[in-house]
DNA sequence: AATACAACTGACTAGACAGTCAGCCTGACT
DNA sequence: AGTCAGGCTGACTGTCTAGTCAGTTGTATT
């Protein structure tokens, strides 16, 4: 692993857990063992090395989705859309520097101002919106789910596993616990 | 307004904008019009003005719902939890600083080493869920809500109504355009 | 008028921070 | 053997930060 690969690794786990404020340059070098100069050689500044942690963060997300599907068939929408929501909360646990990272205020912040960030977000957020989307479609289409409006839909469905997803990594309820009632509840509602 | 109160304002405002690192006393201090050395007057440290501000924004949260149920009547339990929903989104979009600043992660890491942090915390979200779980018992009494645990279920509504402020607030999707979509796929959730 | 006390402040400190820079090392090519 | 370049570093800098402290002000009580 080049020492590049190995900055990148520690910053995402700092970034994750501490936020761009709270992680220093030094921590980073320290835990990686190179000098702090190091760092500024590969990257430019600390948002630069900011940036090529969620560009990896982006990658990463949408390999493990295009993954997912590439092996998998669904015999309606319906089913397509609970195995949607049930990976999603499989990765928020297996990959959870990602989504402390997408759960934390400063990307959106720097999305303000900072086009690229702006384009690696919306890629993650449409990549997710997608894939509840299109199950949505096919189960329209199947007759597993009924007559609703799929985008918007699929908003709702995103925003209420990722609000789980949150709350569990808040330490606040834990995703488990709800694991039945909310695939029961998700069903229900695309009826 | 005593200096006291204005150095709240202002800190609150800083905040849950600019969170608790990225925000300096010296700012704070500035724009509240006074010395930096009279914060520490009225505040032990950064973390306990800190903590006053999230102690106001708790006082605040319970407050709003207790005045909002205690002038109004609802004629069954689905009703009361569409207004529950409704007035929750209401909440968010007049008081955004105070859901800003829930939406940061500093506060939930902070609960882990500060007691006091955390009980605000539970307060606040003990709040939130009782609010859903109340309308959603009511609603099994009268009829108007089917066979379904009223407490989980209430977490899935809350994690659903804090997503959608969530994704508003970091600008990713408009909370207004989904208004209807949620409440009809809410409505169905319970049935 | 003297005392007492709370509110407030200017000037300060020690430490942490992102970023710079001149130069070192190593391996590849000539 | 000499040259070159990419990867890397130690030592440094100017700026910003939370927090301190001795001392000033205003006001109420005696």
């Amino acid at each position: 692993m080049s020492k590049k690969d190995e900055i990148l690794e520690i910053a995402t786990f700092l970034f994750a857990n501490k936020g761009f404020k709270e992680t220093s340059m030094v921590e980073v070098a320290k835990r990686s063992g190179v000098a702090s100069a190091t760092i500024f050689y590969h990257f430019k500044t600390k948002e630069d090395l900011f940036l090529s942690v969620l560009n990896n963060v982006k990658n990463g997300i949408l390999e493990e989705f295009s993954h997912y599907f590439s092996e998998k068939t669904f015999s309606n929408g319906a089913e397509r859309l609970e195995a949607s929501v049930a990976f999603y909360l499989y990765l928020a646990g297996t990959r959870q520097p990602w989504f402390l990272l997408l759960h934390r205020y400063y990307p959106y912040k720097l999305a303000e101002k900072n086009d690229f960030c702006r384009t690696l977000l919306e890629a993650i957020y449409n990549c997710f919106v997608d894939i509840f989307e299109n199950a949505l479609v096919r189960g329209q289409k199947d007759g597993s789910v009924g007559d609703i409006s799929p985008r918007k839909t699929a908003l709702v469905i995103l925003s209420t596993v990722d609000g789980i997803v949150r709350f569990k990594n808040c330490n606040l309820y834990d995703a488990g616990a709800l694991y039945n009632e909310l695939m029961g509840l998700v069903g229900r509602m695309v009826k």
